[in-house]
DNA sequence: TTGACATACTGACGTCGTGTCAGTAGGCTG
DNA sequence: CAGCCTACTGACACGACGTCAGTATGTCAA
């Protein structure tokens, strides 16, 4: 009906086993794909499975075939999307080069994924507290975040790069702030300014920790090719002129 | 039934005009005492305007001769938060003394009223997303903080105690990690330390504005006693014992 | 081709929470 | 005590959810 894009149902069909209508596969794709480009366009709070699956070639019921309710979903959405911005984090979580630049190439990773896919975000960080197995989720996949920052920061302590505080706290500090940002900024139309979110938030982190202003750095070496940065899209995007 | 605390029922009726059984100003006092208790103890997402009213002693109906839905009744919980927390945060907001010093105070001020209301603020953040109308409030309420935040800002900026920066999107990010931070520790029993909290806090403020960390400063000047902090209760704190 | 099985799928139902309304009861006024 | 006013409630209709028995559709065996 108002499917957009890409994959017309390849029906491969991949062991020849049983299948009538949908692969399971298909089936979870097509509803996640009605779920993203509805958010892309309204609240979670205006989601209900009846409009879900409006956008789809299904009927309600068989939304519970694939997923136990809403939350389920979302969750499934979440984990497609981690799997995305931790790629583009790797440069300063792993240590490569120079802290500062690499700090602003991470940084700059999550934003370009946070404009990519922000409602889907949003929708998540909305929906978390409404259900104790969503929360779970959020918070385990916020505490990957933050072991991943606090390990680095612990490693620049010990290298005396960064003074010492509460490596822990600071890095759950630092990451809320860039949920709180990037869900502002880019969770819902229009999106906000990804080169200013970058620098402020750059100023944020590097202030912090290096007990600096980044724009003491040499411009040059910091500014780093944002279009390298992986910007494969979750799924089907809105259609604008819906 | 279960009112544990505090004025009895004054019954004044203040102009002796008409008043059955409540002033509406004690049927919202009840109401809204109910809500506080229970947010002491349970999330927001099991507050049903049935369990809401068991804890009153009225009946389910009369709830919305007092407040339109929850949300509303959240709206207004957050209103009577939020004037307690402004005062509280006074001393860096208006310029008061010493900077960095000020600025621990206004946020020992601010931990301090999230330690006394942390559930209800964490609450009305769970419950924003679910209603415009209280999206719009908590907006608002977000931005009249980012509003004083960022003229202190531009003030220090204009005296060159603060770098050149956008200080409006710097206000806000630094607000909204405030909010995460507080809600994340203070929303839900048991509650996080204040005191650590306000020394990550006041370390990611003072390195972003004033770009050092702030153990470089004499202690003694910095320490500030936050017994003399407004800790009076919103409203009847949640029995422990329940 | 046909029968028979497996399963994707749906119409219809029961449940729960919401918001409303007509009607009642409790207190005030003259 | 008559009359009124309004705080208050029982009962209703609505909407969304989650489920289940039953149907439709595709696959395999003979």
């Amino acid at each position: 009906m108002s499917v957009t894009l890409g994959f017309p149902e390849p029906k491969t069909q991949r062991e020849s086993t049983r299948s009538s209508r949908h692969t399971v596969e298909a089936a979870r794709g097509e509803i996640s794909d009605s779920a993203v480009r509805f958010l892309w366009e309204h609240a979670f709070r205006d989601l209900t499975v009846n409009e879900l699956m409006a956008g789809t070639t299904l009927s309600r019921p068989a939304f519970y075939q694939y997923f136990s309710d809403l939350h389920e979903l979302m969750e499934s959405l979440l984990g497609q999307v981690e799997s995305v911005m931790r790629a583009t984090a790797n440069p300063w979580i792993m240590g490569e080069g120079e802290p500062i630049a690499a700090l602003r190439a991470s940084l700059g990773g999550v934003i370009q994924t946070s404009v990519d896919h922000g409602p889907v975000l949003r929708a998540v960080a909305e929906a978390a507290p409404l259900d104790a197995r969503l929360e779970a989720a959020w918070s385990a996949f916020m505490g990957r975040w933050n072991d991943a920052v606090c390990t680095r920061i612990e490693a620049q302590q010990q290298a005396g790069l960064i003074p010492e505080f509460d490596a822990r706290r600071m890095a759950n500090a630092l990451n809320a702030l860039d949920a709180a940002v990037l869900i502002a900024e880019f969770g819902r139309q229009p999106q906000g300014d990804p080169d200013a979110v970058l620098d402020t938030l750059h100023a944020i982190w590097v202030g912090v920790l290096y007990g600096s202003v980044p724009k003491r750095l040499p411009v040059s070496e910091v500014a780093q090719d944002m279009s390298t940065a992986d910007s494969t899209p979750l799924s089907t995007r809105g259609d604008p002129t819906r």
